[in-house]
DNA sequence: AATGAATGAGACTTCATTCAT
DNA sequence: CATGAATGAAGTCTCATTCAT
């Protein structure tokens, strides 16, 4: 009998640490996105899990430490999502660097649920000190990275004008910035939306190297 | 004891009501900002205050309603903002963008106790149905404007690629995004850097209106 | 309306805050005897008081903190017994002896719910640590007394061979001794049995200024 | 793998029954005297035995027959020792009763751990009510003996003023209270002075039989 | 109008016990 | 025999709200 056919047939009996972990961490989120940080409890997260109450404490310790392994857990997803686009993608810099903006709106990435969860962490006063602590580091390799790219394409086309630096601030700025409007007004900002913006904002600075009119395809429903 | 020597001998207790709901309002905007939602109780607050306990039941009738209102006084300080800025700038639309854009970074505004509790409340999912509620009209009010005016920089520039509802959501996206960023990274992040970074975005969607490379000054310190 | 009234009318209201610790103290005292330190839980205090469950946070911050006043609370009790037995006894040293002796075995002091309160905190070593903390004074000062007292004796009668301090370490350890065995066994020792049993100490040790037979008097049932 | 290898590779997977519970008890008084009571857990035993969270319910069906099986434990080593003591002496009387009084203070006995757990087991009701139970005996046996000793002693001194039993009492409260100033001030008193005490005391009851001054030897460190 | 002691639901956490392996 | 993941009752503590003063 393998481990997950286990989980199917008695999901109460000891599935393996990690396994238990991971199942916490996606009731977590799951929670989160739907009662919101101080509707999160113990009593939601292992419902839904469909796990005993005491779980938690048995796995992560406390209550804190579980959110923060969401956080970590959302950040590694999110740099994973990025890295892999990077590799996946052309060879060109603009090629790169449009990969890596739509890797924020993959719909693994930005959907209801996991923006919620960002945002939740962003406003807690006390969880943004973890975010510094844990995910500045993740953060710093991809600004490096983006600067990286617009430097190239900036070499290429003899922008003269363009600071890469400001460039890469600004997509970042807009990353969390269309993140936040999709959040807040699901109908009126999408994906697809952001997608586009974004490459307008591109056009705009790297004209030689981008269309705002060629249309992003997304590829999944959110 | 009759209420005049009361009114001379304790003047906590006379307040009118518009008086006593602002000095809260302001108690659980520093108590968000410094403790966070989560750490912020009707003791943080009226302790702020340097009121009792009791009161905050007695002028908001509940936490939640607190809540709300701080939000909406928020919100419409934020408004008042930028209406007296573009009634106070120049009569080109560029100059009335300008000001508009500058008006979200304006130290009232946009300092670390403000954006804090602008993000709890983006962060809590009961709170962000309250924004659209209370606060989509004022959003609303803000775009439109804010299209008008880039549907007239366009015209005056026969910018015949730039889309005017494309860069007011790029606005937007910037604001919020930069604000996050001004949030989470202090230290890297500042007013003066959010303006001329979106200058440079401005200067390279509208190039024959806006120059990068003309700093914005900072009034006053955070 | 008096305070006392008060409480008697509606004692769920507002009596002043030495009142309110005084009843928790006094509760959590017959809890600890009645059902063990293990068993001594806020519920069992608080029903006992006759009062809500979060009051004990609200007067005494924490059931931990609730404990150690409570064994202040008996130590000063002790304390005040022994101070006035011995201002109201007779001014010979052996009658001071005998009167601090006896304090030890005063109904108010020695009765089953107080022992098993004070071999409550003997036995965890938790409290043990407050109580060297917070009692130990109060002991040096008892034994420093008894010491004088045995010194006066000694000379008085020319004991040569005693030595006050190991009379007064005797003491000391009788005290506890007998009360462990009224608590554990307390059909086979009585307060009165106790009585007897230091005073044939002292008249074994101080033959000239005690006499065993002399039986001391019990005032008032435990 | 059978069970021969099995025990070659894991020494721990076949003790004998005896033998586990002894380790189990040991572990018990190990972390009762270091945790107290309270801050004894199944954890906490195990962990300190080297063995599983799930073995003490194997072997002694629930915690609380654990406890109890360490408080007989406690007194049948406390019995086996002054009975040993007692067949060990000199013919003499007085030589079997100092022996048994030493027995009290033999270090196997009388150490910080030991002692912790002896008053853990006082101060909670619930085992107050288990020692009466299962101790009760092992008292009676060991004050039969004493006072059969005192009442030798007497006669053999014609000590007309001595009550045995009375001597036997206050002994057997000596021993209690000095134990109980061991554990409470051990900087202040110790073994050694318990002895002392002891012997002070019964040399002022028979001092044709005993001198105080005749110091005791400790043999072995605590 | 204002105070703050009191209430009690509900949160997090602990831990004895169970039981599949 | 032994393990230790899992359970869930019960504990302590927090805190929005109430209400006598």
């Amino acid at each position: 009998m393998n481990t997950k056919s286990n989980i199917a047939t008695n999901p109460r009996r000891t599935a393996s640490k990690e396994v238990r972990r991971r199942q916490l961490i996606m009731a977590t989120i799951k929670s989160i996105a739907k009662h919101g940080f101080s509707g999160t409890t113990m009593t939601t997260v292992t419902n839904g899990a469909n796990l005993s109450l005491g779980i938690v404490n048995f796995h992560f310790q406390s209550k804190e430490r579980l959110f923060v392994e969401t956080l970590v857990f959302l950040a590694e997803e999110h740099r994973a999502q990025w890295i892999k686009s990077l590799r996946d993608s052309d060879l060109t810099p603009q090629a790169k660097l449009i990969s890596l903006v739509d890797a924020h709106f993959h719909p693994r990435i930005c959907n209801r649920q996991k923006l919620a969860v960002w945002f939740a962490f962003f406003g807690e006063a006390k969880y943004r000190a973890s975010y510094r602590e844990k995910i500045a580091e993740i953060d710093s390799e991809r600004i490096s990275e983006t600067e990286r790219l617009c430097r190239s394409i900036k070499q290429d086309g003899a922008y003269s004008d363009v600071d890469p630096m400001v460039v890469t601030k600004n997509l970042e700025a807009l990353y969390d910035g269309l993140w936040l409007n999709i959040l807040l007004y699901p109908k009126m900002f999408s994906r697809t939306d952001a997608k586009i913006q974004i490459r307008d904002y591109l056009s705009s600075t790297f004209p030689k190297h981008f269309s705002a009119r060629k249309d992003p395809v997304e590829s999944q429903p959110a």
